[in-house]
DNA sequence: TTGCGTGCAAAGGTTTTGCATGGCA
DNA sequence: TGCCATGCAAAACCTTTGCACGCAA
């Protein structure tokens, strides 16, 4: 059994996970940042604690093709039980997708290919209205 | 313009991820592989060959959470545009799923929220039928 | 012969580990 | 006072790059 304590360090990232709860973050932004605020805080210290909050299911964890290294963002496992998440590759941005018509689909998928879907870790990655939107304006095809 | 060159190594590193279609490897499984064969091949050339069979559409990448390392399997995009992927967190094996709802799916995503599904990109995780029931059988919670 | 392919060595990153110190309870 | 937390330094990895040599065409 082991207990935890109250840290600054510790309150300090999960400050930051949920104040950045709209983009994914990476290990070094969330240190370049502690450090511009005068409050700096050691990568080590802020790998435990994120592994810590993976654990717990407050964090999900991820890679980005462009982005070097893991992508780290805040979305509660217990608020989040019950619907998809859409990531856009294009902004990053994360949609959560309240809808029953991707809760049928798991229940499909179970119940007629036998294949039971774990809603934490499945991400739709695609491209959100708001980019989809931009590159037709703009033409650019990325 | 570049043109390319017929290699051992090159249709060696291809055979392989063919050979190994109906699983994820890493640089090091291939390059294991190859070392036992008597064979041995640089892990630069693997992971140039990869970097170049990715480009073409000829295998997919992707991290998975107890391996070291990028995953890369062989998954022809020419055959698999219109299809999608379960890939089971247990044992690894990779679930190609022709299904009109899973189509259906990406219409109504598309049209009612606005959001544009890469299925290049998207792979559902969860637990294959084997696996599920495996672990009824021996109560095995992982 | 020309130019791409190969693989060693080294560099550049990210992430983990050991350990002495610091801080919470 | 007990532990746990912290963070520096170092190690362990993964992946990329530079470069000389090898090999296909």
């Amino acid at each position: 059994m082991s207990n935890s304590y109250k840290t600054k360090q510790k309150d300090a990232v999960l400050k930051y996970m949920i104040d950045h709860k709209d983009s994914h973050v990476t290990v070094n932004q969330i240190s370049d940042s502690f450090a511009e605020n005068g409050t700096p805080v050691g990568v080590t210290t802020i790998y435990r604690h994120l592994e810590k909050l993976l654990e717990e299911g407050f964090i999900r964890k991820y890679t980005v093709d462009g982005a070097t290294g893991a992508c780290f963002q805040y979305a509660d496992n217990r608020q989040c039980r019950e619907h998809f998440h859409l990531m856009c590759e294009k902004c990053g941005c994360l949609i959560h997708l309240e809808c029953s018509h991707l809760n049928e689909l798991s229940q499909h998928i179970f119940s007629e290919h036998g294949f039971q879907i774990n809603p934490f870790r499945t991400v739709f990655y695609g491209k959100c209205k708001t980019c989809f939107d931009d590159e037709k304006k703009t033409g650019d095809t990325l």
